[in-house]
DNA sequence: AAAATCATCAACCGCGATCGC
DNA sequence: TGCGATCGCGGTTGATGATTT
């Protein structure tokens, strides 16, 4: 598929944005609401593209935007839900109400990063739990489908664990209860997230001395989840093959620990 | 005082997901 | 069901002001 590309249209205004065209945006989006922001351009007569008027709207001209400094409360909130979800800024800018997520993200770079080298140097920042990604074409199907490994998973000490003991030799196929697959909302409902701090991890990684996977078909509630922190990539090899790698098995075990809101139902194995 | 460097943040770009014909 | 259009997200860029040399 082409894509015609954005803005390339002669005559199609780039940059910094003029209080004239705030106002017509603004004004415009007030009286007859967004629409399809293709057309709106055109409909307003501004010589943007809906993609540039989108974003204006969005970061900047929305009337619930809340301008100024970030409190020490939101800066933690970040940090803490930058912790639990990576660089997922929408999702975090979701539980920040006046918040952009681009306003955010240059929050993350500009400030927290720094702060947080500086009070912890040996705790990794750039952390990334990356969010599964979903074929569309098996979005009503009660199998996971897995369409790219992970891409920065920075766990070290999940690495040490000790193995986990399965009698799976077929785990393709995972029913997850009604909702049939991960919605993005299943990631979003934070609520309901548990915390995953570095006490989680040391603490995880003392109970796995004692834990074993399940051998039969079990349903995973969050606190089950949370008490079987698996070795990752052994337990991915296990149900895939020895070619697979940790951050298969990273992804892998992310899909099942992310369904938060229903418990979940395993195979037989 | 001027040049160089750094920090900030608005805006752009590309891509995958989703919609709707 | 396929495909083009559109949306929304995350990464990146570049203009601008502040600070340092």
């Amino acid at each position: 598929m082409v894509r015609a590309p954005c803005c390339e249209k002669m005559g199609l205004k780039k940059g910094p944005w003029a209080p004239e065209e705030d106002q017509i945006l603004t004004s415009y989006i007030q009286k007859h609401g967004h629409g399809n922001w293709r057309a709106l351009p055109k409909q307003s007569g501004l010589l943007r593209c809906g993609k540039s008027c989108r974003l204006r709207w969005i970061n900047y001209l929305r009337p619930d935007i809340k301008r100024g400094n970030f409190t020490i409360e939101e800066e933690e909130t970040i940090i803490k839900l930058h912790d639990m979800l990576g660089n997922r800024w929408s999702a975090i800018a979701a539980k920040l109400p006046g918040r952009t997520d681009n306003e955010i993200k240059n929050v993350w770079h500009t400030h927290l990063k720094k702060k947080l080298l500086k009070t912890n140097p040996t705790k990794p920042v750039a952390k990334r739990v990356s969010k599964p990604k979903m074929k569309r074409s098996d979005s009503n199907s009660s199998t996971i489908t897995q369409s790219e490994p992970a891409s920065l998973v920075n766990f070290p000490e999940m690495e040490t664990t000790s193995t986990c003991t399965t009698t799976s030799s077929d785990f393709s196929s995972v029913t997850v209860g009604e909702s049939k697959n991960i919605k993005s909302e299943d990631i979003e409902s934070l609520e309901t997230m548990p915390e995953i701090d570095e006490s989680f991890w040391s603490e995880a990684a003392a109970m796995d001395e004692t834990t074993t996977m399940p051998s039969k078909s079990l349903t995973m509630s969050n606190e089950i989840q949370l008490q079987y922190p698996f070795n990752y990539e052994e337990s991915f090899q296990h149900c895939h093959g020895n070619n697979s790698n940790f951050d298969d098995g990273m992804d892998f075990w992310y899909d099942i620990f992310i369904r938060t809101v229903d418990p979940i139902e395993l195979p037989e194995f």
